[in-house]
DNA sequence: TTAGTTTCTGAATGTCAATTTCAATTTTCC
DNA sequence: GGAAAATTGAAATTGACATTCAGAAACTAA
């Protein structure tokens, strides 16, 4: 989190960019829960405490986190991209429930080594990768 | 394939649906190649022999195609939405291309395994998932 | 501080694929 | 043949994302 900031600072000042209030209350906004938000989430989110500030700000504010490397964009397939603070050196994938939405993240050396292999096998080179398990979380089979 | 207009055929007569030249049409054209085809892809293609058929037409029929089963709806992060002909039993994932495009098809059973044991230890059940690699294909590679 | 320059903001507007509307046409079944 | 139901395709709409632009705010160097 202040690893975060400080990398965010350092790219804004490469980028010859200017502090401004809105920013910084989205990027604490954005850093203080582990949520996969959609720009819209956000916007919501913060406009109880703060009325006036504008959609596109928000947006342009994640857009902005991703390209600094402080984030990352998600896509769920449910027609709104999300983002998630991006931990350094921990990379994860997602379960995905289908019936109430929730977000499981899981972590397995063994597939992501398989998957090297499979690409080296190919001649491919991996640049990044996606894999999503789409289902029932375990409280939404309770309750079917 | 005959397999594939066998399903579709019964799919089309429990929902009550009428024989049209204009569906078996797309439908030939869409079996008729292992393509990734986006709906925008298909249209142009049909419209060079058949000028008359419409866009609407193509979605819709595409769209019927994945909810019968024979069809499967991949979403490559480009904007548009691609459908290819799912072949029962053969499932794979894909290796895109971030370079030219190209589409690339790998299936790993120790993957698909380690996947089910991830989902098990989560108490999830999955549905459906979408495992997907972007980087260089070996062309790509040679020419960078 | 202040004036000058650059960036930022947010409401409005534009973009683009996906989807829907609707009047005319086609298919199906008596 | 004729009525009922589904289909077609051009056009309009939707919805998320992206851009525009005029006023506001932040920096910079006297
Ligand atoms: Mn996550
Ligand atoms: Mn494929
Ligand atoms: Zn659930
Ligand atoms: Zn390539």
């Amino acid at each position: 989190m202040k690893d975060q900031i400080a990398v965010f600072n350092e790219c804004a000042r490469r980028k010859g960019l200017k502090n401004t209030s809105q920013r910084t209350l989205i990027l604490k906004a954005f850093l203080s829960s582990p949520s996969h938000y959609s720009t819209e989430d956000l916007y919501l989110k913060l406009r109880k405490n703060h009325p006036k500030i504008g959609y596109a700000t928000v947006h342009r504010a994640l857009k902005l986190f991703a390209e600094c490397g402080i984030a990352v964009e998600l896509d769920f397939g449910d027609g709104q991209t999300r983002f998630e603070p991006l931990t350094i050196g921990q990379h994860h994938d997602h379960l995905v429930c289908t019936e109430c939405g929730s977000i499981t993240e899981f972590s397995e050396p063994r597939i992501e080594e398989l998957q090297e292999q499979v690409a080296a096998q190919h001649g491919f080179k991996i640049e990044r990768h996606r894999h999503e398990l789409y289902g029932l979380c375990s409280k939404c089979i309770g309750r079917g």
